[in-house]
DNA sequence: ACGACATATGTGACCGTACACATCATTGTC
DNA sequence: GACAATGATGTGTACGGTCACATATGTCGT
């Protein structure tokens, strides 16, 4: 018995081997339905002039040997790959990630694939990896979500010529860009803290690198100094909530603030769980304010006032930018997305 | 002046229209080089004869002319698109964003690209259309992370025959897959609450036709069962925190449980919140354990008792996978992630 | 000095599609 | 009923690489 299956594999493979399993070609299916290859072209890509009978006939050939287009071919012909190139960092944030699934989805009813590759450290030659990765695959677009200061060189320096979006709030590249405009989303937060009547605001902010956190940090100091407050140098984070939950814990040494505003929910969230550490209460003893509007913030305790940034939106208006300029849009556009304050229970009246 | 430079523009365009900016072939870098197409090709693809001066001189002309190998063209004589595919539910979430770009980091030292698509319902048209979507770009494997239950179904359908690797705990399919224990991992929760002296445990699951979900209702069930409890049919949620929120204040109008076991840990969190408007306290009134160990759990308040996953590790031990069996591996392996139980401080005994 | 052999380089064919153009079939017009 | 206009279909070629094979060059022992 056991002899018998074995022999009968052995058989099975000396068969199959030699066979070419080759997917079935435009030409197979054309021998098949008794027409050209160019016939069939021409019913895949629902050209003017072909009779529907023969197109029915060609589609039905079609379905039965399981037949689909070789892309790499009609990319090799075309020099038209119909894919984009997503370039992301840190992914596992709900933002660029919640932007990045909004951008795949608009893509592919436009009949793009994404490709994604992200960017886990910030140094230079990662970047150029990244891009050099991504234009080795002839992607026709480009978008750039959570951008460092550094991609803009890597960019430049690439000589990348193919359409380019990014979420730039600084608005110094020519590139068609996306603002959410953090600068005076930063204000508002930073405006609620003052109005108040907050004197003494720490801003932890992100990275340094990021063109984000810099447009937050901006906002947070062009307030502070419009309203003739003492400046403090911001504190520079690295987005992640146990960053927050350690500089909280420093900060409970000093006390000498009544209200914080980080760059993100996230160490808004581990500052928090400092303040309680410490035996602080937010708002009471601390204001807290946030950025992003996580859908948790909601359900923090307390609940966290903070800056709402629509990430969905952010992704559906990179792609249609983008897809504006592979359809040949010629002048470049400068979309503003613009945040929102929400006020929660995480920020009080100073004491 | 003025003049002169519209002129020069003009020039400028009538000269460069006509020009085919075709981007330089191997030809063309042959041409220069002074050498055939072909010994080009093997200094690229580093060949073994070929003198290391003649290698030399023609990487120096590909470097100055820019040149880039156009990908179509290998994929369409090689049949090796050298892209992975990636089908993910829900990347917005913690859990599979962060596998995800470990499986693009993973696939892309192994010189792979990855390129994604995402499945926002669970709808069987959906899926095969997202299917189809990533085999007409030739992927050579396929990975679904957070798979739903038809997503099994479809692919049988589709009749795909490229290496697959999903992260399937129910090990009902055929091929290489990668589970966590979800079953052990839901058991561990509930055996902690049980271990606390809850009698009364509810679960709150994920949606139905998630396998993870399925998973760990199964696990939930049998630990019950086996405790001899009286059992309670599971919630059905949708993995939010606003879901987690509304269940919270629906199960506070009774009070017949003092122990919620949530299928994730952002239902959790909405639980804990409603249970807290409702002046019900966490841990001291309703113990909650919750699934993930998202970074942000150990800072909620009170910090969660969840199980933990390792995100990354699984995203990894994918790609392995899949490269092996791209590699010519042929046996399945069916390799097997353990989560762990991680108490803090939103579980304690019942009073 | 010669063949035997290894090393280095060149040539032809082919992958699967789309485009331009050629050809054949059909229809309407006077 | 001849002819142009239009519709439907077929043929040749190019896209940019890689592979298999052919050829040129160099190295060695006898």
């Amino acid at each position: 018995m056991t002899v018998h299956i074995i022999v009968d594999e052995a058989r099975y493979t000396d068969i199959m081997e030699p066979v070419k399993v080759r997917a079935p070609s435009i030409r197979d299916v054309a021998r098949i339905a008794g027409v050209s290859y160019q016939t069939v072209s021409r019913a895949l890509n629902d050209s003017e002039n072909i009779k529907s009978s023969t197109k029915e006939r060609v589609l039905e050939v079609v379905e039965q040997l399981g037949y689909r287009p070789n892309q790499a071919a009609r990319a090799l012909v075309t020099s038209r790959s119909r894919t984009i190139g997503v370039l992301t960092s840190q992914v596992a944030h709900y933002g660029p990630s919640t932007s990045l699934q909004a951008i795949e989805e608009a893509a592919r009813e436009a009949g793009y694939l994404i490709t994604t590759t992200s960017l886990a450290t910030s140094d230079y030659y990662a970047i150029t990896d990244r891009l050099e990765h991504l234009m080795s695959q002839a992607i026709e677009g480009l978008v750039v979500i959570a951008p460092q200061v550094r991609v803009f060189d890597a960019i430049r320096e690439l000589d990348i010529r193919i359409p380019l979006v990014t979420l730039d709030s600084t608005g110094r590249n020519d590139n068609s860009s996306l603002s959410v405009d953090q600068i005076s989303g930063a204000r508002l937060a930073t405006r609620h803290l003052i109005d108040l009547g907050h004197r003494d605001i720490i801003h932890l902010a992100g990275p340094q690198d990021w063109i984000e956190a810099e447009a937050r940090m901006r906002g947070f100091l062009d307030e502070v100094i419009e309203a003739d407050l003492n400046v403090r140098a911001p504190i520079l984070g690295d987005w992640t909530v146990d960053f927050g939950y350690h500089v909280g814990r420093e900060l409970t040494r000093f006390r000498d603030f009544t209200a914080v505003f980080a760059a993100n929910d996230q160490m808004a969230l581990g500052l928090i769980h400092a303040f309680r550490d410490a035996g602080l209460d937010v708002p009471r003893d601390i204001s807290v304010v946030g950025f992003d509007d996580i859908p948790e913030a909601a359900h923090y305790w307390p609940p966290l006032t903070t800056v709402r940034q629509d990430f969905v939106e952010i992704g559906r208006r990179s792609i249609a930018l983008l897809l504006g300029e592979l359809g040949g849009e010629r002048n470049r556009h400068h979309d503003q997305i613009s945040p929102e304050l929400i006020v929660r229970d995480s920020t009080a009246f100073r004491r």
